[in-house]
Formats: C-alpha cells, sequence, structure tokens
DNA sequence: CTTTCATATGAATAATTGTTCATATGTTTC
DNA sequence: GAAACATATGAACAATTATTCATATGAAAG
C-alpha cells in the first residue's frame, strides 16, 4: 500500500487556480459551434466558391455538383453563424461572404493543414 | 410556357471558369477536418488548458471534470490532427500545444464570436 | 516479478448531423 | 389569378462521433 503521494507536475492547488483562467464554458461552447460550421467539406466548398464572386443558390449547386435542397440547407447553417449573407434579387437569392474573418480563418487552417 | 432564358448573374460559361479555380478536392476536405477537430466542446476546453502550461493527462480530466478516458481518447484525436504534441515523464505524458497555429486559430475565432 | 499508478484503446451506445424527397413560400410573367 | 421559376423547409434515413465501461499496455516501486 502507498502513502500519500504526488507525483504529478502541478500541485493540486495550481489544478483550482487554472480551472479560474478558463473562459466560461458559454464562451467556448460559441467557439466550438463556429469551428464545427467549418467542419464540413460542403460547407467549406459553398465559402469557398465565394471568395470570388458572390453566387445564387442555384450557381453554387451547379458549381459543386450538389442539390439545390442540400446546399440550401447548408447555406441556412452558414447565415445562422454569420459567416454569410444574402440579398434578394428578383427570384433569387444572392449570397456572399459576410465578413473577412471567413477568409482569415480558412486561410490560418490552410497554413496548418500544408505543413 | 418560357422560352429559353437565363436570369442568372453568371454566364454559363463563368461556373465552369469557377469551378475550375476551386482547390482540390482533397485539400478542402483536410481543411474542413482540421476545423472539424475544433469543433467540438472538450477538444476546445483541453486546447484551452494547455494554453497556459503543459499537462498531464490526469491533470486536464481533473480540470474539466471529465473522465480520464474520455480525455485521452481526444486527446488522440488532437494529436493526430498535430495539434498538440507530448513527452513521457516516467509514467505520465505531458501534453503541450504542438504550434501556434492553435493559438492563432482559437485567437480569430473568438474575434467572429465576439461580435 | 508482483502491485500500483498513469494512460491508451476497443466495443457498445446514444446523440448529432448531412442528404434526400416532398412540399411550401415567394416572385415574376402572362 | 395561374403557371413557371428560385429558394426554403420539414420529416426520414444513414452516417458520423463523443462518451462510457471494461480492459490492455507500460512504467515505477517494493
Amino acid at each position: 500500500m502507498e502513502l500519500e503521494k504526488n507525483n504529478y507536475i502541478t500541485e493540486p492547488g495550481d489544478i483550482e487556480k487554472l480551472k479560474q483562467d478558463l473562459p466560461e464554458d458559454e464562451i467556448l461552447y460559441d467557439l466550438s459551434e463556429l469551428f464545427r460550421v467549418f467542419g464540413d467539406t460542403t460547407r467549406i466548398k459553398i465559402l469557398y466558391t465565394l471568395f470570388e464572386s458572390e453566387l445564387c443558390v442555384n450557381d453554387i449547386a451547379q458549381l459543386l455538383g450538389m442539390t439545390q435542397s442540400s446546399v440550401s440547407h447548408q447555406l441556412r447553417i452558414l447565415k445562422t453563424a454569420k459567416l454569410v449573407k444574402f440579398k434578394r434579387d428578383g427570384k433569387q437569392m444572392i449570397y456572399s461572404l459576410d465578413d473577412d474573418h471567413v477568409r482569415s480563418i480558412i486561410a490560418l487552417g490552410l497554413e496548418h493543414t500544408e505543413e
């Protein structure tokens, strides 16, 4: 039988201190939620098509060889995450990137994967 | 009945041109795969704990109130994605962030969510 | 070499999620 | 107002995945 012993690098008190340094659960949840949106091939592809020009739903679907329905579903998720915005033009909805974070986040991701 | 008509913003030929500008499928898949790793609350939390100091598995588990098994499973995914690295110290495995992309990607993500 | 401690891993389960199909909403044209 | 077109949306199904439980590996201590 062992007596009390502590092989940990951190002292037991340190754990408590580190725990307090963590951001609130809600913030970390929102953060992971954002990345989850980027974490799907279809959505990444959609975002990429919008890098160059704004496009309507049908164009995106054709470009990616996907159904209109599937693209529309995914656009909704991208809208909710404020990654794309849209305007109406007659019967069509024209989608475009919402802000420059999209570009920079994807660029950073590429830097990592390309290593 | 309508005659042939084209309401699209893009000309039919443009679609083909845009299609060629898209990166290869594999690159986009790897990219979404990377973000999928960030897209889980547990893994984001683990990464965050490693922002301040390197830690062993048990410390991380205590810090986050999770089981050792669950943390270990997630660490494996983070290892595979080259987001964390580790060294052995006796019986313990000491984990730390693998490169600075982790910090910058998370920082960018926070910028977006905090808006 | 047996026990203990720290971590890893495999299988099973539960929950989440992307796509499809059918249909609804909304706009334009006649 | 009816028909045609563009997009959105709800339900169902299939696939992916995070956690748990049990157990395996591997190191240190006696």
